[in-house]
RNA sequence: GGGCCCAUAGUUCAGUUUGGAUAGAAUGGCUGCCUGCGGAGCAGUUGGUCGAGGGUUCAAAUCCCUCUGGGCCCGCCA
């Protein structure tokens, strides 16, 4: 929006100048000053271009100022100008100001105009994300989580914009973690409910199936044989075991959504390994890439009678086994090809459940219920895979072998992240002695993880001693879902605020905090402005910034015009947490404008209502990129 | 052994892609501000040889090299 078009007239202007003074220089760049005083925008050229014109770069910053003028001047009186003014700084610099009388103007009008101002940056693009994607045997941790937010809010985002977007979830239902329960009920003979009625039958087979099964690994080495044994049975489909197999994978899946759902995450389809596995796909794959010569047999040396891929990166990759079973890695690339649409979806769909949002969840399935109104899953022009980085090498090769079907590896993207782990502290509560002071990584089998629902229950345990101390009237339903909503937005926002590519590290006590940059303190911002909107009884919003002078109001301007810049970068780089934070710097500054300037108490009732206009502004840019984040905008907490 | 990632305030992190002006937040400690538009807030104060050394440059937290410390990946496991 405006800002751009500031931003494109000052390097506009620069470049006249530039031409004017027969200078050749396109390597300059435009860059926000790091103080206020400076402006809004400031070019470094004349650093640049200092040794060879033997001059100092203030006095060529004072000779192209001079031509930037005319540039402003020639540009016809009826187009108004988004530089304010042109100077030379002593230090070199040229700083621009911006006229914050027009982009205001034009941003406010724009906003409030809009309900859902839309940015049309997708055209429809079909894309697809998968996400979570946890293996059915257990509960999902903390460290799971950061995979559904960074998912769910890529999704969010790519949804807002216009792209046409599938959100996958894979279920590796026949695997050995399933395998690994299987053992702990069909030998170790353990219950299948679970004894304590209170506990989610997720966290039974995690914590006391899976754990144990595991501890008596160490013990009884025959029952690694068993596990292998079912697990054979899993993958060739045995009648018996696959029943078995699918009701406690169903229900523990079932219990894992619940959990992804009240992180308000939602899905499109469920692929079952099981039911790729069936399709046959693979062989199609292994047989098509026989074909292509994308991988060889070795005949002898260490990998003799296996199928393997010459990977650029990696050298020898054995796919397939000396004994005809596939790899790890192997069984990902048919999905991959399905995804991209180098494969053909030939898959049945039911529908699985309906979620929390109302939308419908699809589910892959082995018979045929004659059930054509799905939605077309496959294929998409993009595909984004969200998984941790410790995959990186496998999704390169993944990547590598795509191409050598028909160069799709830009189209397929390992959206990676740090895994999440414990802070000292956090183990320490959790009955571990961590080395040092240093952080531990979660672990399932060895039971070092924290539960997810459980730090959810905490939060909300704490939202709602605050909401009730601060609203003694809310009770009941609302006082639950005020709560709710507030814990949700805490843990949401304190995943996804991070970079990417680092460790997160996660304490139980600093994660229970509401203060200070958190989803909370996102959520107050908002229901602040909701209340001064509510509480003005404003009849007509103005879209005139000329009654806004005060320097917080101009810096809410500014940053306001940057709403649309922010949303591009995230998708061009994959980067959720510009999102969050661009919310948290709104909402600091209406804040600080809250405290420092009155707005329902103002006098002169035409700044009055500019200032109740802003805040109105303000009110629905937060709510679309707190909405973004997933986190639900209150109008009271 | 090979490859990738990371190192900034007591702690948790922005800033590094694209070098630029006095390195920013949050949290913790200390101190102010509610008869006032909601104090889940605001302000002040405390706290940093940007891991070390070298190089490039008018200019380095940012780019290059070396080193140190930490993490991850590298199986006919999944």
């Amino acid at each position: 929006m405006s800002f751009e078009k500031f931003v494109s007239e000052a390097n506009e202007a620069v470049k006249f100048a530039l031409k004017q003074l027969s200078i050749k220089n396109d390597s300059f760049s435009l860059t926000e000053p790091t103080r206020d005083e400076f402006g809004d925008l400031s070019c470094n050229v004349s650093f640049l271009l200092s040794k060879e014109l033997q001059k100092s770069p203030y006095e060529i910053a004072s000779m192209l100022v001079e031509k930037i003028h005319q540039f402003r001047n020639s540009g016809g009186s009826d187009s108004q100008s988004y530089i304010l003014s042109a100077v030379a700084h002593e230090s070199g610099y040229i700083n621009f100001k911006a006229n914050l009388t027009i982009i205001g103007k034009e941003v406010i009008s724009y906003i409030l105009k809009n309900d859902r101002p839309k940015l049309d940056i997708g055209k429809r693009k079909r894309v697809i994300i998968e996400h979570t994607s946890v293996n059915p045997n257990k509960a999902l941790h903390v460290g799971h989580l950061r995979n559904v937010v960074i998912g769910d809010t890529m999704y969010r985002i790519l949804k807002e914009t216009n792209y046409d977007v599938t959100v996958l979830n894979y279920v590796d239902d026949s695997g050995l973690q399933v395998a690994d329960v299987l053992v702990g009920f069909l030998f170790l003979k353990l219950p299948v409910t679970p004894p304590n009625k209170n506990m989610k039958f997720d966290t039974y087979c995690g914590n006391e199936v899976y754990a144990k099964v595991n501890e008596l690994y160490e013990k009884d080495a025959s029952l690694i044989e068993r596990r292998k044994s079912l697990l054979k049975k899993l993958e060739e489909g045995d009648p018996e075991i696959s029943k078995f197999a699918s009701e406690i994978t169903s229900k523990v899946l079932k219990d894992q959504l619940r959990t992804c759902w009240r992180m308000k995450a939602r899905y499109d389809l469920l692929n079952f390994e099981s039911h790729i596995i069936r399709s046959k796909l693979w062989e199609k794959t292994f047989e098509r890439m026989r074909r292509e010569n994308i991988i060889i047999k070795e005949t002898e040396g260490e990998n003799a009678g296996c199928w393997v891929f010459g990977s650029d990166l990696e050298g020898t990759k054995i796919i397939v086994r000396s004994n005809g079973t596939a790899t790890y890695i192997a069984k990902d690339i048919p999905y991959a090809l399905l995804k991209v649409g180098t494969l053909q979806d030939q898959f049945k769909y039911r529908v699985f459940l309906t979620q929390w949002d109302n939308s419908t969840l699809w589910a892959s399935s082995t018979v045929d219920l004659n059930d054509t109104n799905h939605p077309n899953f496959f294929p998409a022009e993009d595909s984004i895979t969200v998984i941790d980085n410790r995959q990186t090498r496998l999704q390169k090769i993944i990547q590598e072998i795509l191409d050598k079907f028909e160069s799709n590896s830009n189209r397929y993207l390992h959206l990676s992240y740090g895994p999440v782990l414990l802070s000292s502290r956090t183990a320490m509560a959790l009955g571990i002695r961590p080395d040092d002071q240093k952080s531990v990584q979660m672990s399932g089998r060895k039971g070092i993880f924290v539960d997810a629902d459980f730090v959810l229950d905490t939060l909300y345990g704490k939202a709602k001693e605050e909401t009730v101390k601060r609203n003694p009237e809310i009770t009941g339903e609302d006082l639950e879902r005020t709560s709710e909503e507030i814990a949700i937005s805490a843990m949401r926002y304190s995943l996804i605020k991070n970079d990417l590519d680092k460790e997160l590290k996660f304490d139980m006590i600093d994660s229970l905090s509401l203060d200070g940059n958190s989803g909370p303190y996102l959520q107050y911002a908002y229901a602040r402005c909701c209340r001064l909107i509510e509480k003005s009884n404003i009849g007509s919003f103005s879209e005139d910034t000329s009654q806004l002078s005060d320097p917080i109001e101009y810096r809410l301007i500014k940053h306001l015009s940057k709403y649309a810049l922010v949303i591009q970068d995230t998708i061009n780089n994959m980067e959720p947490k510009l999102i969050a934070l661009y919310a948290y710097d709104l909402a600091t500054m209406f804040n600080l404008f809250y405290e420092k300037l009155p707005i329902l108490k103002e006098k002169d009732a035409k700044i009055s209502q500019a200032r109740i206009s802003l805040v109105e502004t303000i009110r629905k840019i937060l709510k679309i990129y707190i909405s973004f984040v997933g986190i639900t905008p209150l109008e009271r907490m």
